[in-house]
DNA sequence: AATTATGATTCACG
DNA sequence: CGTGAATCATAATT
């Protein structure tokens, strides 16, 4: 309390009496001497407000242009440098984040952050050429171009937007640093660092870009290219050629993989001018292996359609006689006794459905047996025709044009194998546990006739 | 909405 | 590797 009156005493009066910083009054009391000190410090303390601005420029200039002081500078710079900032600087750049390295690579396969192919639909247009001959699922395909397109032409603009920023933040960055260099030790590679910091810290929020374009693009190939989602069904046209060669190949249903182009081709081709997609090699493995096995499962349920394309076949067969009669021989009969007319298709196969009807209505009670007695005459007839089978049953066919319209035969139908023993009415190939695979050599029904009458075109295939 | 048809995929086998 | 078998996922049908 008493030292504090004292004390505002001193400073009140020192104060109003504004006497500039005075010295220590040699006087001979301690006691004087004492509240003198205290009323220098205070002074200072006052005053350092109004005299900062100027005089703490000037002085910072006159330590400024010191002659010392960029050795001053550089000495605290090494010191910085092997204190703490040091520590964090080691474990510098370099790893390269494999998790980056995966995106990135990931991006460059897609495609995305490859050189940019003049983007938009100029580049569908020559990718989609480019894959050429396929034209495989064009549509789908371009569509899942453009769209890829899309995101890449978005994944780039937020690329070059995140790199200039980056940029310009550096140099902000630097050059404020740089400024700073000339009032506080700042090393180059203190610079640098920082520098490096930026770049990490932008280089992150690359990466959930990148992330996030990565994740865009796999929904959008699961979307589209992901067949399996996107099943769309063979055209009709298709799935008859294919039914057609496993019907007529039922004995032995196996398509080697030349056949197995000659299909796709040929489904390509019925298909070529629409929507249907082209079939592949492969998807015609997976047709026939469906088929077998669907087959193989419930006979029964298939019968109805054996028994069309049977007719079919045979249908075609009967054209193509038809034609080979008449272009060779003139003067007998284009319709041979079998009891069918082939002049008109669609009666055709409107007779072979009805009999199909029919047969249905009589054995797809027995479900279990895949033998059914020979009850399509038609198809007898025409088996009669290749000669698979003598039977007494359907005798008539006319053997006067027997070679020919073998010759026939084989030539006018793509797969002449059928013809030789339609398993439906003998499933020689499907022996008792169901297999085909071991049925490569015909059983017994097919191999004493094929010894007999080789009319083997199916090798000529 | 439930059911069937169908193309594709997966897995084990030889 | 090509198959058969089981299974999945979607299209088509009821």
């Amino acid at each position: 309390m008493e030292e504090q009156s004292h004390l505002m005493q001193t400073l009140s009066g020192v104060t109003l009496a504004g006497h500039p910083v005075a010295l220590p009054v040699p006087h001979d009391g301690t006691d004087a001497r004492n509240k003198q000190d205290i009323g220098d410090i205070l002074h200072q303390i006052m005053t350092i407000t109004d005299q900062s601005l100027d005089e703490a420029q000037a002085k910072k200039h006159g330590l400024n242009c010191h002659r010392m002081k960029p050795a001053l500078f550089s000495v605290l710079c090494e010191i910085k440098e092997k204190t703490g900032l040091s520590i964090r600087g080691s474990q510098d750049e370099d790893p390269p984040d494999p998790q980056l390295m995966r995106l990135d690579n990931m991006l460059l396969a897609e495609g995305v952050s490859g050189p940019e192919k003049g983007g938009g639909a100029a580049a569908v247009a020559v990718a989609t050429a480019a894959v050429g001959v396929g034209a495989d699922n064009s549509i789908e395909h371009s569509d899942y171009r453009a769209k890829l397109s899309q995101i890449r032409q978005i994944y780039h603009t937020e690329l070059e937007k995140y790199e200039q920023a980056c940029n310009e933040f550096t140099t902000h960055v630097m050059n404020l640093l740089r400024e700073q260099s000339r009032t506080r030790p700042i090393s180059p590679k203190e610079i640098e660092r920082m520098v490096n910091i930026i770049h990490r810290k932008f280089s992150s929020i690359q990466m959930q870009l990148k992330q996030s374009t990565c994740e865009a693009v796999m929904i959008l190939r699961s979307r589209f290219l992901d067949a399996r989602r996107k099943r769309r069904n063979f055209s009709k046209q298709a799935t008859e050629i294919l039914n057609e060669y496993f019907y007529s190949h039922l004995s032995n249903p196996y398509p080697s993989e030349e056949a197995k182009e000659e299909l796709a081709k040929k489904c390509a081709i019925t298909v070529s001018q629409g929507k249907g997609s082209t079939i592949t090699v492969s998807q015609v493995s997976n047709w026939f292996g469906n088929k077998r096995i669907r087959y193989k499962k419930n006979i029964g349920k298939f019968q109805e359609e054996a028994n069309l394309y049977a007719a079919k076949t045979a249908v075609t067969a009967a054209q193509a006689v038809a034609a080979a009669v008449q272009n060779s021989q003139t003067n007998s009969p284009a319709t041979p006794s079998s009891g069918f007319q082939m002049k008109d298709e669609d009666f055709q196969l409107d007779a072979a459905e009805d009999k199909n009807n029919l047969l249905n209505n009589m054995f797809t009670g027995s479900s279990g047996s895949y033998s059914l007695p020979g009850s399509g005459d038609m198809f007898m007839s025409m088996s009669g025709l290749n000669g698979s089978y003598q039977p007494a049953q359907v005798p008539s066919t006319g053997q006067t044009q027997g070679d020919s319209i073998r010759h026939a035969i084989g030539q006018s139908l793509g797969y002449s194998d059928g013809l030789r023993g339609n398993p439906l009415y003998s499933p020689h190939g499907l022996n008792g546990n169901g297999g085909w695979h071991d049925a490569v050599t015909p059983s017994s029904v097919t191999s004493p006739i094929e010894g007999a009458n080789s009319v083997h075109s199916d090798t000529s295939n």
